[in-house]
RNA sequence: GGUGCUAUCGUCUAGUGGCCUAGGACAACGGCCUCUCACGCCGUAAACCCCGGUUCGAGUCCGGGUAGCACUACCA
């Protein structure tokens, strides 16, 4: 009998989603979607003293940005966290109660004890005896149920003694593990120690437990996550089993880790601030240590872009297909594609990504996106503009969106992110108040003041201010005078904008209007008149 | 140190014994387009970690090295 297919993304709420996490969410979300199941997110705050205030919503807030739904567990829903689903609570330090009770089963049936060694003990302990590990060899010299008498350990319980509970791994028996990606992985049980699964001294239990409880609870079909927690899943099964639950224990994926562009290791926030990239969805202020970590989404990243982008680092398509669309993604996606080796992290191409879906933006949404940005930079320069841009009774929204979005259609092209588009588009806005030197150089000959005194007179009298009028009219003068198409458009062009660059010159005028381009050319004509003096 | 995982162009990767004189994408470089800068288009350069073995035949299978990474907490 299949069954049906339930994942559950599962982070810790200590700080800002790693972008490796929301990788890991994607494709757990891209899985649960394949096959008809459910997403959950459930919070695993068993460490109390990494718990980081604003951390649970924040990584809420990334997986609605970036359109990964959650069927079960929480999620932000219009700004709201709200929880969903029957096998509820779904954050651990909630779950304390039912933990207990999987606790005492561990510990009637043998498979765990009760260990007195304090953190400092045992920190002495692994000082003095090299490669020390709490395991079937040592076990017996220390503080625990298994060496003392029931009534002593009943008796230090009871006068409030801290201890932890540790899964008593049987020695010398070859685990299978079944990955879905890397096969059959075998580890013997004498490597693993006797984890701890519960501390009293916060009344929680550590994650090992907390996992398989919940996961078995939550009916979890299929765990995917990090390759980090591969190591320790030869723990997990024998947990399932001591459990009795081996029979429904879910299948596991253990997802390749995304390494440094540069050198080796996993990818850091350290990484992200060296190379000047974000490392994390949203910008992130931790309460806790007071740093701010720059995010995707307010760099000017699309979450389709940084979806596409992520589900190709560590995985590929069926065919040669490079832009995805989630839709595609949750219809291509294969565990068996699932690369086996770390990725370094490519932001060159998360650029690409962006350009790409950029282009796909209608010009109307990107003006909504730009306008902050534009405002702020008139602001900042004190344009008048920005008053008018402000006023009830200036332009109205729509036709400033409008004009906007008209110079936007011209020059988005050249630009990766939204933020951009101001370097491509301020002529637009504010007269250049000072000329490139070396579009100058190269550009504006010692017979350009002429060319454009004369330009101005052919200008003045054009009949109309549309692009092909214009053409109609500047291109026979040129060539009637032989003045050199590019030495005339050149130079006319650093008048509109300050330098040699920008989109084709009646698309500039066109939105300049008459009087302004003829403003801009008479100042031009005077300022660098001065200049060469 | 121990255990495990991994190993194809600079990077992400295709490749499941002959279709591989190793394919695609990003980046790089060159050209075309052109009033500029871009975009776009076309092209160039660029890789099977090493050594053995199996086989008629190995990037592909096996063994051994080497290297990288992960884990080795009362963190997840």
């Amino acid at each position: 009998m299949e069954r049906r297919v339930r994942v559950r993304f599962a982070p810790s709420p200590t700080g800002a989603l790693h972008i490796g996490g929301v990788r890991t969410a994607l494709y757990n979300y891209l899985f649960a979607r394949q096959h008809g199941g459910d997403m959950l997110l459930r919070i695993e705050d068993t460490d109390s003293t990494r718990f980081v205030p604003g951390a649970e919503e924040y990584i809420l807030e990334a997986l609605d940005w970036l359109g990964i739904g959650i069927d079960e567990g929480l999620r932000m829903r219009d700004g709201k966290i709200e929880a969903v689903g029957e096998h509820g609570p779904y954050r651990q330090s909630e779950r304390r109660e039912i933990y207990h009770q999987y606790v005492k089963q561990l510990l009637d049936s043998g498979h765990a004890y009760i260990a007195f060694d304090t953190p400092e003990e045992l920190e002495t302990k692994r000082a003095e005896i090299p490669n020390f590990q709490y395991d079937a060899r040592t076990r017996l010299q220390m503080r625990n149920s298994l060496t003392m008498p029931a009534e002593e350990v009943k008796a230090l319980i009871d006068k409030g003694e801290k201890y932890v509970v540790r899964f008593k791994v049987e020695p010398d028996e070859d685990v299978h593990v079944h990955d879905l990606i890397r096969g059959e992985v075998v580890i013997n049980s004498n490597i693993l120690d006797d984890k701890v699964l519960y501390k009293s001294a916060d009344d929680l239990p550590t994650y090992h437990l907390a996992n398989i409880v919940d996961d078995h609870l939550m009916e979890i079909s299929h765990v995917i996550r990090g390759e980090e927690w591969l190591p320790s899943a030869p723990l997990h099964v024998l947990l399932y089993r001591a459990f009795g639950w081996q029979d429904t224990m879910p299948e596991f994926a253990h997802l390749p880790l995304l390494l440094k562009p540069d050198g080796n290791g996993k990818l850091s926030k350290r990484d992200g601030d060296r190379l000047g990239f974000p490392v994390f969805p949203l910008e992130f202020h931790n309460q806790k240590d007071g740093t701010v970590s720059s995010g995707y989404r307010e760099s000017g990243y699309l979450p389709e872009a940084v979806i596409n982008f992520l589900a190709l680092l560590g995985w590929h398509g069926s065919g040669d297909q490079e832009m995805y669309t989630m839709e595609e993604l949750i219809k291509d996606f294969s565990l068996d594609r699932v690369s086996k080796s770390g990725a370094k992290f490519d932001y060159e191409k998360g650029k690409w990504f962006n350009h790409q879906y950029l282009q796909l933006r209608s010009n109307e949404e990107l003006a909504e996106m730009f306008l902050p940005v534009l405002k702020e930079k008139l602001a900042s320069l004190n344009s008048p503009l920005l008053s008018t841009l402000n006023s009830p009774y200036g332009v109205s929204r729509s036709e400033e969106l409008s004009t906007i979005a008209k110079v936007i259609g011209l020059t988005k092209d050249r630009v990766n992110f939204v933020p951009e588009l101001w370097e491509q588009t301020n002529f637009f806005f504010v007269a250049p108040t000072e000329y490139d030197e070396k579009s100058l150089k190269k550009r504006w000959k010692e017979e350009s003041p002429r060319h454009m005194t004369e330009l101005l007179e052919v200008l003045e009298g054009a009949p109309s201010w549309d692009a092909e009028t214009l053409d109609g009219i500047v291109m026979p003068w040129i060539e009637a005078h032989e003045y050199g198409v590019g030495i005339v458009m050149n130079a006319f062009r650093i008048c509109l904008v300050g330098a040699a660059r920008g989109p084709h010159i009646w698309a500039i005028t066109d939105v300049l209007g008459k009087e302004e381009t003829i403003k801009r050319v008479k100042d031009a004509i005077l300022t660098i008149g001065q200049l060469t003096i």
